[in-house]
DNA sequence: CATGAATGAGTTTTCATTCAT
DNA sequence: GATGAATGAAAACTCATTCAT
């Protein structure tokens, strides 16, 4: 039972979660404490009520959204799906955070510490369920004899180089334009 | 016939360049102009005699970096080379701008578009040779009917993959620590 | 008669204003306000219901401690004790709000116009009992034909002295450490 | 043979040490950079570029006023000067300084380590001077038989606590008004 | 041409004070 | 009466850029 100030609090604490996310997705994480403030709609100060450092509210951020794209990710691979379907499916939550994934692998190094933990999680995330489905797959037989994390590492450094140079492939978003290529192809690589 | 003041004015430039590139491959794109200057061993201001602005400091570092590395990079498909030893010289050329390409790579979404020309760029010359190579390879017939763009993007996006994320596999340098592997595995990868 | 309402704000008024005491005592008049509500257990909020503003606190938490200090100097003076005796008794009330005292001396001239009166207050206080001892000293005629406020000036000079330099003489407290010498040495000074 | 650079920048450093000097002596040191800023008539950024931190440029300002004061004490007792010329020519410099030295003295706790060094620094060649002029005295015999240093200490007090307490003894300058009467009366009580 | 002191807009962070609950 | 989230006006400090020397 929380009071209506606990509510009201953990409203605008998510109104400059969510300011910052867009912000960042947007400008970068060189973005400033007062532009996050003007998006929130919040004054300057209320920022460091909530989180006393920018770091600090980079890493809860990073938190949040970590836990809720591995929520997202974890729905995946149920079941009996094909791994062209997974690969489907991983992409579309990825088209769903497009722009601030996009901006978390980009600017990672020079992120706080947390962030890696937050990326190193996601990763083995994905990397658990597509081991599964991998494992999984009646045609099993038919995928190359290609260590694990060089199967996952090279599906994930094709999603990622499209998304870094995003201006090269696409206008808009490069995963919606691309994905039935990256997956078709992914796939013709790692087949037999 | 250049006078003695333009001699003196190319080798300062020079000095501020060489000065930068070091600057920004050890410390990222956010080092300062400070930075530069003392490492350079000029004033503050010389740097701006030079560059109007930061922004263009950085986009004239690019495209002398551009053309070097470009440089080196057409030395690469000689003849009758093999995909194999294309790849492996590859990787040497970027091993040794290893730091600053690592820094290019991860911060070109935040660097003035210039960048992004000389990306292109150097991609380009990359995905010339690699054309080259695999066209002339005898076993030609030996790689998997997969659009030529995809084969150049699997292999650069498995590389930056793994520059960019450095710390999740070396502790020095990953190039010269999984080179083999990386090339070993992803030309199995592209063959039937 | 006091409805509860008026007991309970009575209570907190007194929380603050201990709370106040204890804070300052230890970090000096810079102390922040949330400190004060920390320590006194009550929301930053309460703070201003009993005192409009921070200046408003400190008058009242020193005229608080005005009243308290010169109800203990009062009982100084009492029937026929001596100079000494007297000026004893005066460390010992010092000593009991050493830190507190310390920072209000020191820290006078930064604090509300207030707080000089408070001073003043006490001062005379001493002063007046002060002079008392030394009209009824038997030994009168062994003391200097010095005027009365150069004695009271110089001994509160000493003691002062003492107290603002603690570090030069003391890891502790200065008065407990130097009251025997202190005494000792002001009663040769001002005698024949 | 300075540079007409070098002799700005001297410059512009002294013209903001100057108006530190003049706003901490009015203001107290809790004044602003900005304050000093404006006072000395130059940008804020500039107090920066000679003064790496606040700290900083109080230390140096102290250490300034220190090397100051102690040229202008060193200057007293000269020759066989007596007890009472030396306290006059030592309230005099003290008088030349006043309102920087009484916020020194007052604040002295709140400021950096720096500062309690030139104050003891200060003190201890007032008090050799005191202790020689004392030694030479025709009259050492007419001098009570009490420790040196409560001798210096009271003297110290005196001046000290009239500084501190201005605002009970004088509108303008204590020491202008009280000079005679300090140094008559402390004379009389260290004497026989 | 090179210098480096000066600039000032911009950054994160602090804190007394307010006010809806 | 008590609460504590929100405010916004400071604070110290940074840094690319300018310009007199």
């Amino acid at each position: 039972m929380k009071t209506k100030r606990q509510i009201q609090k953990e409203a605008t604490r998510k109104l400059i979660l969510d300011a910052a996310y867009q912000v960042y997705a947007d400008e970068g994480f060189s973005a400033t404490t007062n532009q996050i403030a003007k998006a929130a709609n919040v004054s300057h100060g209320t920022i460091f009520v909530h989180f006393p450092t920018v770091d600090n509210l980079i890493s809860c951020l990073l938190e949040r959204f970590g836990s809720e794209i591995n929520e997202h990710l974890h729905l995946l691979s149920e079941k009996d799906e094909s791994l062209e379907t997974f690969l489907a499916a991983h992409i579309n939550v990825l088209i769903s955070y497009e722009d601030f994934y996009k901006r978390l692998i980009s600017e990672i190094n020079i992120l706080p510490q947390e962030a890696k933990y937050v990326f190193i999680n996601i990763q083995s995330v994905v990397s658990f369920h597509l081991n599964q489905v991998i494992e999984r797959d009646k045609e099993k037989k038919a995928i190359k004899e290609i260590p694990m994390h060089i199967i996952f590492n090279s599906w994930l450094g094709l999603i990622h180089y499209y998304l870094t140079n995003n201006y090269l492939f696409a206008a808009g978003s490069v995963l919606t334009d691309h994905k039935d290529e990256l997956i078709l192809n992914y796939i013709k690589l790692i087949r037999k």
